[in-house]
DNA sequence: CTGTTAGCGCTTTCAC
DNA sequence: GTGAAAGCGCTAACAG
């Protein structure tokens, strides 16, 4: 029913061996065989049998890319970035429908944050025989996960898998062959307060990430590193939540909601850090709900710099994070045209964009 | 290297075939003999060979999800609720590291708007012998495209892959093994501009989306067919772009500097529909850097009621769009859990949101 | 530069 | 309920 190389090779008289060639360009081949070939190709409409070929070379030419939550912009736009470096080149040579050259499939798949989809989708790709996995965003740190992240990675490196972490800090027991681009989301969580610590701010909020995820601990970090450095005391009661500190998803609805419990909690309140662009988006919100005005009775400030963040009103200070060049960066680490940095680490920096959210508190 | 199916085998002492039929459950096994192997799975931490799996048996667990553009949630939204369905199940019985059981792998490609690439990823997947496909988003209207499409969506179904389209309306010629899911992106379009038309608004400018979409057709079609209704001269040339329509890329920039142009070259303009809400954004950042207030001076409306929009200022009015519903709905019929609607087609309601960033007009 | 020959690892009749 | 055997369609040595 379905063409098959056999038949192309028919078609053009020679051997599936040289069609094999023709096709993967891999080999040298007469320039009139080839035309042979590539025409019987066209008029047979012929496409290749992914699976038989990945078989017999025992590697497959998919791309995994696996992110927290698609429908968020930070993710969408780092992978967006990876899959060009990977699948964005044109079709090599004038290629006819049959063809696509050495192209690359770059998938991405939505974990959406839970561990369990995580390591099913890196199963199912290791089933694959992918080519390269990048895994994008903060990770989980219970150490369960951690330590079953650490071995399927492992076995995936040991299976030819090239593995990039994107956003994501180093795994703990460090797997040399692993590349990771982190964010220094540290030093912008430590900026971020600085900012507002100069601007004259003593009593802030903060609307923290998810619990267990690198992102929110390193953030946070950053934040209470800033404040204890001025010598702010409050924001810290040692067990890593201090009163002004609350938990929540990156939505905007935790950020509406804790905002209005920490406006609760603490009238005196003057500014407001969130866990994300998205999160301070829901701050914004509930503080206006409050009857407040921003940043005259309440300074607000996000993280990421998504596109959006600059046409909040008023425009929101926030960090800015280089997703687009990250995930660029990590594509083609993943497709090895690019030589893994010194240590397979590399730090990225983050910019605080102090814009109209942020201003001196009011008395 | 690698374990294999047969080493699963001598270690559980049955034959492969017998691994074969207890990882894929289709077939009586003895509960003694499944637990023998089972236990021979976990210990060797075997996993399954796709390629050679999907040779074998002529198709693959891969599910392709064809995206416009991954960084943008309208597209990010239809697949991660998409991606829930088909692969979003727990790992069926408590599966150990090495299975995940009949686990479809949902996988989103991002063509980035381009033909070139959406055609290309439709034969990677045609490759991979993909158990089905979901396109999602507007169309290129260029007719080559469409046929290149068409002819190519139809091998796909030959082959026994499964298509769906979601927020696509139904190709041209009709295949009817497609089915499709389809926006009412006209009738949206018209209830918005009756909308401004009630409130008294006479001199509408319309940021339109890129030339050639269906969707932006479709969206345009409506603002005119209101127009048209109400008697309203002005908006339509008759080519189908009036003086008040500008189009473009259904980004920020796109609303900013359109909505620039458009103010210059028709002060006395009331109100602005934009492309979409990305779009609207960048319109009423360029609204406000004129010195103009919305709505007092300027009427702004979006379209998809993405979740910023609601927490723009003043809140955008716009028109819902039900993309979770949608993509999950796509998902079911990608996996066949869902009949198809009568005729293949269904229309999706579109829902005016009316808010605050819509007034009537000054004078 | 091209053809021949073995498999790659799994599924699936067909027997038992 | 289980085993034996025959491919699935392609690639990759080897020859020539």
């Amino acid at each position: 029913m379905t063409v098959t190389l056999a038949d192309v090779a028919a078609r053009a008289r020679v051997s599936p061996a040289t069609v094999s060639r023709v096709l993967n360009g891999n080999y040298p081949v007469a320039a009139a065989t080839r035309d042979r070939v590539l025409r019987a190709v066209d008029e047979l409409d012929y496409v290749l049998n992914g699976p038989a070929s990945s078989l017999a070379a025992a590697t497959s030419d998919l791309v995994g890319i696996l992110v927290n939550d698609i429908a968020d912009p930070f993710f969408g736009i780092m992978a967006g970035a990876a899959q060009s470096e990977i699948g964005g080149q044109d079709p090599g040579g004038g290629a006819g429908p049959g063809r696509a050259g050495s192209q690359k499939l770059a998938v991405v798949c939505n974990t959406g944050g839970s561990p369990e989809r995580e390591l099913t989708y890196l199963t199912l790709l290791q089933r694959q025989r992918a080519a390269a996995v990048i895994l994008t965003g903060g990770a989980l740190e219970d150490p369960d996960h951690s330590a079953a992240m650490t071995a399927k990675l492992g076995r995936l490196v040991e299976a030819g898998t090239r593995v990039v972490l994107c956003g994501r800090p180093p795994l703990p027991e460090g797997e040399a062959a692993i590349a990771a681009l982190a964010f220094d989301n540290r030093g912008g969580g430590r900026r971020l307060t600085e900012h507002l610590l100069a601007l004259g701010h003593r009593t802030i909020g903060y609307v923290a990430g998810p619990l267990e995820r690198t992102t929110t601990r390193h953030r946070l970090e950053g934040h209470r590193d800033a404040l204890r450095a001025a010598g702010v005391p409050g924001a810290d009661d040692g067990s890593g939540r201090g009163p002004l500190t609350l938990h929540g998803p990156y939505t905007r609805r935790s950020g509406y909601e804790a905002t209005l419990e920490l406006l609760r909690r603490e009238p005196g309140l003057t500014a407001l850090v969130a866990a994300n662009d998205t999160v301070a988006l829901g701050a914004c919100a509930a503080v206006r709900d409050q009857g407040l005005r921003i940043p005259q009775d309440v300074s607000v400030a996000g993280f990421d710099d998504l596109p959006f963040s600059v046409d909040a009103v008023p425009a929101l200070t926030t960090v800015r994070l280089p997703l687009q060049e990250a995930g660029a960066r990590a594509g083609r680490l993943a497709m090895g045209t690019e030589a893994p940095p010194p240590g397979g680490i590399a730090t990225i920096a983050a910019e605080l964009m102090a814009r109209a959210s942020t201003a001196p508190p009011r008395s």
